[in-house]
RNA sequence: GCGGGAGUAGCUCAGUGGUAGAGCUUCAGCCUUCCAAGCUGAAUGUCGCGGGUUCGAAUCCCGUCUCCCGCUCCA
């Protein structure tokens, strides 16, 4: 879904297209740099959907995707893989924070999808399938793209398929102005026809061949009509195809040449799917039930971008809820159509419910024309990231589509018998696909915040960088810090409170600073509670709690604290 | 893959041929009775990598790698 990254960089019809285009085999042309620099800021001639890019002007002003970048790598939540040795493109790790944090987004999914329901059942399939799969799930066929680039100035890449071949010819250029034609050094062309030839390169001759004001000839270069492709923007040529195909793929056994190539999977869907009949006999299922499961995929992304938004090794939420078509449906039972929009509804309720602001989240029904033919219907619901709108969960109604696939491809009968119409058939299945690394960067831009806090007797300002994480998903629930670091009846008493609350929940203890400093550390990592043992505490036996949110204290007794943080985080 | 930008301390960067630096962070000590205070001290660098020019290279040249941005792609 590209309809937000909209092309807001050219200036809008600055410099017209003078379609110049270089010469094929002239690698000094190709360097010119000048020509290039002014191509660049010419406007795309295929500009995306215009309504939709208005639709989606709005932008966040709130925060930035450097500053969460920034924040992640400080505070070791996440940053680039393979760092020490330079990086590794479209990888990211997880810190120590970031673990807990993805964890946390996981269970939190894990809860609502599988534990907390009657009709869903978890499983993990393998990352390795037969290659069998991928030719049934249509990924073998339509996850590669052929693309190729313009040798033209603007250097763009198409989609081979999406660009019609001509007929072409080179030519040569020769200079009749003296009336005796001399060749022109290195200027050779593909055009599509003569005439059009000329218009293309008219202004290019002049300008780089030095021919201003001269008369020149174009000579077809004999036997050398063919075929290809040409660019819609600046008419040069482009190369042949190539095949880039999205899935990784890995040779499975010891011996490279001997081995099965396999693909690592580019969704865990399809796990779910060969696994279904199993599943849903061990677990004596009726319809509609669901099979929920969480894992890496894999894609070979062209351009992995924009931080863990998009990478070649992700991890996906999904599940696959099966149900009864509509016509199989008897009084009272949901439709299929009727569950499709129950899972739009409630997995956006679910972003919602875990602190996402329901301003920043949106449903983009793909329209009718767009949908694979067997799709019913599929929703994407975005959210308000920093760079725009983008997809971070995909709710599709794949009919039967998949099932019928392995059906067709494993021999096997998956078909279900519906006792209560007493007939075979195939369930339809409705698909909620979230992103798990997109739902983690959402939570975090949208927790993320900076406050200017004023000192009471001082009017000292500062800035205070807080992650207003629901308790839930916060990494770290409870910081206990002695408010003086050098009297050790206090470091005593606070490291046994810590250690008493890390039976219970995951509590740290830190005394590398004056208390302000910790509590920021905190703030910044999302700790909703800190404890601060003070030289009172000693006497009356009660620390102070303190609310990242409102910074506001209370005062409760030592004795209740494990209590009262248990009972807070799960309020 | 093409085009552009960039690689110097954990981070942000300065350093354009002559002993590798600053601020922040981190750590230790002192101090400190609640919101990044202060003082003292410390740690941290194959200047992305390889080659060349030079008496001498972070600096100039050639090559190469990686990252970032744009384009193509993106359940």
């Amino acid at each position: 879904m590209n309809r937000t990254a909209v092309n807001d960089g050219g200036p809008a019809a600055s410099t017209p297209n003078p379609a110049a285009n270089f010469p094929v085999g002239t690698a000094g042309a190709r360097r010119q740099n000048t020509a290039s620099l002014r191509w660049r800021q010419a406007p795309a001639s295929f500009p995306k959907d215009p309504t939709l890019a208005m639709a989606d002007k709005s932008q966040r002003s709130d925060v930035t995707l450097d500053t969460i970048v920034s924040l992640c790598k400080r505070r070791g939540i996440i940053f680039p893989g393979s760092e020490i040795y330079g990086g590794l493109q479209g990888t990211f790790d997880y810190g120590p924070i970031g673990a807990e944090l993805k964890r946390n987004v996981k269970d939190a999914w894990w809860r609502s999808m599988v534990q907390e329901r009657f009709d869903i059942e978890g499983v993990d399939t393998c990352v390795l399938l037969h290659p069998s799969v991928w030719k049934a799930s249509g990924h073998v066929e339509n996850f590669t793209d052929p693309l190729c680039d313009s040798l033209g100035p603007s250097r763009k890449r198409y989609r081979a398929d999406h660009i019609e071949e001509t007929e072409c010819s080179l030519y040569r250029i020769a200079d009749v102005t003296d009336g005796e034609p001399k060749p022109v050094e290195g200027a050779e062309i593909w055009a599509p026809a003569k005439k059009k030839a000329k218009e293309f390169y008219q202004t290019w001759w002049e300008k780089h061949l030095g021919l201003e004001g001269r008369r020149v000839k174009l000579e077809e270069v004999e036997g050398s009509a063919t075929t290809g492709r040409f660019s819609p923007d600046d008419g040069g040529r482009l190369t042949d195809p190539r095949m880039f195909n999205l899935m990784l793929s890995t040779a499975l056994g010891p011996v490279e040449d001997s081995s099965a190539r396999v693909f690592l999977r580019p969704e865990t869907a399809q796990g779910i799917f060969i696994a279904y009949e199993t599943a849903r006999a061990a677990a004596r299922r009726k319809l509609p039930f669901g099979l929920a499961q969480q894992g890496k995929s894999f894609r070979n992304e062209i351009t992995p971008r924009n931080f863990i938004f998009r990478t070649r090794e992700f991890e996906q939420m999904e599940m696959e809820f099966f149900c009864k078509p509509e016509e199989f449906c008897r009084n009272g039972e949901r439709t299929d159509m009727e569950w499709f929009d129950y899972w739009r509804n409630s997995r956006l309720d679910w972003y919602v419910r875990y602190g996402i602001d329901r301003d920043h989240l949106k449903f983009y029904d793909h329209p009718k024309e767009k949908l694979s033919h067997y799709s019913r219907g599929t929703t994407d619901i975005e959210y308000l990231y920093p760079i725009g709108w983008q997809e971070l969960e995909g709710i599709a109604h794949r009919g039967n589509y998949d099932l019928s696939q392995h059906m067709e491809h494993s021999g096997r009968d998956l078909r279900y018998f519906d006792p209560q119409v007493e007939q075979h058939y195939v369930p339809y299945v409705i698909e909620p696909a979230a992103g798990t690394d997109r739902a983690v960067l959402a939570f975090l831009c949208d927790a993320y915040r900076e406050e200017v806090v004023t000192r009471g007797d001082e009017g000292k300002e500062s800035r205070r960088v807080v992650l207003g994480l629901h308790n839930d998903l916060a990494p770290i629930k409870a910081a206990v810090l002695p408010l003086l670091q050098n009297r050790p009846d206090l470091v005593e008493m606070a490291r046994k409170l810590a250690a008493d609350l890390k039976r219970h929940t995951n509590a740290v203890y830190d005394d590398t600073g004056a208390i302000g400093k910790l509590y920021r550390r905190q703030d910044e990592i999302g700790t909703p509670y800190c404890i601060t043992v003070d030289v009172d505490s000693l006497e009356d036996q009660a620390v102070t709690v303190r609310h990242r949110d409102t910074m506001e204290q209370e005062r409760i007794g030592a004795d209740r604290i494990v209590g009262w943080v248990r009972e807070h985080l799960s309020a």
